[in-house]
DNA sequence: TTCCAGAGCTGAAACATTTCGTAATGGTGG
DNA sequence: CCACCATTACGAAATGTTTCAGCTCTGGAA
C-alpha cells in the first residue's frame, strides 16, 4: 500500500514537505512541489482519510439525519445537500431514523458521536431534549432544515405565510367557500407545519371577513390517498361543498384533484385546488402550488455548514439560534381559476 | 476530550484491556470487563472512529453510489440499504452522481478511494471501464443493484421475465391488441432494462401467436408525463388502438391511466394497464403491477456486503461475478381485466 | 562584513486506537 | 511441592497523516 513515505522517498523530500505540497500550503519551493506532485501522481497516491482525520481532527464529512429517505421532500433535500457537499469536497454520511425503535437511539448515541462528522444537517427532525443535548455536546455546527432545532441555525419557509398566501390567492379569484386539507400532526414528519399552515389559512379568511366552516377543514397524512379521501368527503355533499381547496402538500392536492374528477367536478371550472411543495408531478396535473424549492434548501444548508467550518472563525462554531426564512414562489397553473358561477 | 486512556485509568487497567473489553473479545475477566464498562459509561466514552479505522483498516462504513437520489427507485433502495446497514452497525456514505460533470470523476477518483469505505453498493449504475478498474482496484466487496457490475456481485430482477409475465397476464385476460410503453435508453437511469423488458414483451407475443404492431410500441422517459404522452398517442386513434398497455414503470402506468381517462376510456373496461415497480401510489390508482420490492433489494445488497466482510473468509473478499435474481410479485389490482367487448 | 528575517526543509511528536509478543497469575495434575 | 498450562493482563509497536520546533541557507539591510 502506497503511503506518504513512499511519495517522500520517490520525490526525495521529507513526508512533511509532501504533506505541505499536497495540501497547497506555503513554505514549499516550486521545484519540490512539482516533484512531489509528480511522484504522487505516478504512485497513484491518495491520502488516507482516517489518518488525516486523526491528525487534524477534521473529517470532511457531514452527517445528514432525517426521519425518512424515500419520500419526495426528504429525498430532494438530500440530493441538494449531497451535491453541494461533494462540490465542496465533503462526504455525506446518511443517518436515517425510519428503521425501528432501537435505531433512533443508536444513531444518536453511537454513530453521530463517533467524531465521525464535522457538522450535522437535520431535516424535518423533532429532537427530544436528550437528543438535543447529545447534538449540541458535539460542539459542531448544526443546521436544521424544515423545522427549527432549538439553539441552532435553521432554514425553513414561512409556513404561516405560505398558508396565508395560498388562501389569499383563492380569495383573490373570488372564492368565498374555501376548504383546507391540512397535514396531520400524527404523521411523523411533522413539525409545526400542520399547525402553522392552518393558522395562515385562518388568518387569510379572517382578513377577508370569511367565516370558518369546520366541515371544510380536514386532516390527512400528506399522501395522495389521504388527500383523495379527505377531498371526497368534503366535496361529496352537494348542499355544502367548498369551491376551492387549499392542500398542505402537493401530493394531497393530486388526491383532491382526482377526487373532484371522480365526483364529476371539473378542475378548475367547478373547483380550484392549490398545494404546497413544488413537486415535479405538479406540472403534469396542472396543480397550482407554493414552491418551496427543497433542493435549494438542502444545498443552502449544506453550504452554510461548510462556510462555518471554513470561516476560520472559532466563534462561528458555537451554535446560535438563528432562523433563515426561505423564500417561496407562488406557482399558478391550471388548477386554480376564477369561479365559473356561484 | 475523553479517550481510551481515561477509561483505562478510571477502571484501573491498561488501554489494551479496555479495548478488548469494549470490543467483546475474550481474554478479559468478568470483573475487569465490568469495571471497564462502568468506567466507559460514566465518562461517556465513545471510541474515535478514525483511530479505529487507522489501527484496524476497517471503517465500518459502506459507500452507496447512485446516479440519482430524488427518484422513487433510488430513494427506496437507499432507504432499505441504510436501514439494514445501521442495524448491523455500519455507516453509509452516500455518493450521488447527479451533480454535474466534474462530480462523477471526482467521486470515483477521490472519494471512493480514500480508504474510507469497507465496501461499495452501486445502484443502477453503468460504469465505464476506467471507473470499473478503480472500483475493483479497491479490493473491497462490491455489490451492484438493478444492473450488473462486470466481475462483481449483482442483484437484479429478471427484467426479461418480468416483461414476459406482464404481457402474459394481459394475454391471459383475452387481450390480443397489446401495446407497450418502454423505457427510454437515453434516460440515464438505464441499464439493459428497457431492452430486456421489451424483449420479454416480444417473446410473450410470439408465444401467443400475436403480431407485433409497431404503432403499439412507444418509448418514454419513465415519468408520469412521459407515459401520459405516449399513451395518448397510442390510444388516440380510434381505428387502431390497443386494448391493453404494458408500461415499463408504474409512473408511466399512471400517465397511461390518466391519458385513457382523458380520452373518455374507462379503465379497465375499455383499456387495461399494467406497470412494473411496486410504487406506493399504485394502490391509489388501482394499477396492476409487477412488484420488484426495491427496499428489499437494497436491504439484501447491504446485508450481502456485510456478510462478506464479516465472514472472516478472505477468499470471499475477492470480487466474483455472481448474479442474484430477485423474485418479483405479480400484483393484480383493478387496472387490468378481461375485455368487456372486442 | 555582519546580522537578521524569512523561506525551505526536516525530524519527531501527536493523534487514539488495536494487537502482538510477553509476562504475570492462578489452578491442576503428577 | 513443583512443573505446566491456560487464562488474563500489560507494555509497546504499528497504523498514516499533520504540524510544531528547529535547523540551514539565502539575500538584503545596516
Amino acid at each position: 500500500m502506497v503511503g506518504i513515505v513512499e511519495v517522500a522517498q520517490r520525490a526525495g523530500v521529507s513526508t512533511a514537505t509532501v504533506s505541505r505540497a499536497l495540501n497547497g500550503k506555503s513554505h514549499v519551493s516550486a521545484r519540490a512541489r512539482e516533484r512531489v506532485l509528480k511522484a504522487a501522481q505516478e504512485l497513484g497516491y491518495v491520502a488516507s482519510s482516517s489518518a488525516y482525520t486523526l491528525a487534524t481532527g477534521r473529517s470532511k464529512n457531514i452527517g445528514v439525519v432525517m426521519p425518512f429517505v424515500a419520500t419526495w421532500f426528504f429525498s430532494t433535500v438530500l440530493e441538494g445537500a449531497v451535491n453541494a457537499l461533494v462540490n465542496r469536497g465533503y462526504d455525506v454520511t446518511l443517518y436515517n431514523l425510519s428503521g425501528g425503535s432501537g435505531h433512533r437511539k443508536r444513531v444518536f448515541e453511537d454513530l453521530v458521536l463517533r467524531k465521525r462528522v464535522d457538522g450535522v444537517l437535520t431535516v424535518a427532525l423533532k429532537v427530544s431534549d436528550e437528543e438535543l443535548k447529545r447534538l449540541t455536546d458535539l460542539k459542531k455546527p448544526i443546521v436544521g432544515i424544515g423545522g427549527p432545532i432549538p439553539g441552532a441555525r435553521s432554514i425553513s419557509i414561512d409556513d404561516e405565510g405560505a398558508g396565508r398566501l395560498a388562501t389569499q390567492h383563492l380569495i383573490s379569484l373570488g372564492h368565498t367557500k374555501i376548504g383546507m386539507i391540512s397535514g396531520n400532526p400524527a404523521s411523523e414528519m411533522d413539525f409545526h407545519q400542520p399547525y402553522l399552515r392552518k393558522t395562515g389559512y385562518h388568518e387569510a379568511l379572517l382578513d377577508a371577513n370569511l367565516d370558518f366552516v369546520p366541515q371544510w377543514m380536514a386532516e390527512a397524512d400528506f399522501t395522495v390517498a389521504g388527500g383523495y379521501n379527505a377531498a371526497k368527503q368534503m366535496l361529496g355533499d352537494p348542499r355544502n361543498a367548498p369551491t376551492a381547496i387549499f392542500c398542505a402538500s402537493d401530493e394531497m392536492g393530486y388526491g383532491a384533484i382526482q377526487a373532484a374528477r371522480d365526483l364529476g367536478l371539473r378542475v378548475p371550472q367547478d373547483i380550484s385546488v392549490i398545494g404546497i411543495d413544488g413537486h415535479p408531478l405538479g406540472m403534469f396535473y396542472g396543480l397550482s402550488t407554493i414552491d418551496q424549492k427543497t433542493a435549494d434548501q438542502g444545498e443552502h444548508g449544506a453550504n452554510w455548514i461548510v462556510d462555518i467550518l471554513e470561516s476560520g472563525d472559532d466563534k462561528q462554531l458555537a451554535n446560535i439560534e438563528q432562523l433563515t426564512t426561505w423564500p417561496i414562489d407562488l406557482n399558478i397553473r391550471s388548477s386554480t381559476a376564477r369561479q365559473a358561477k356561484d
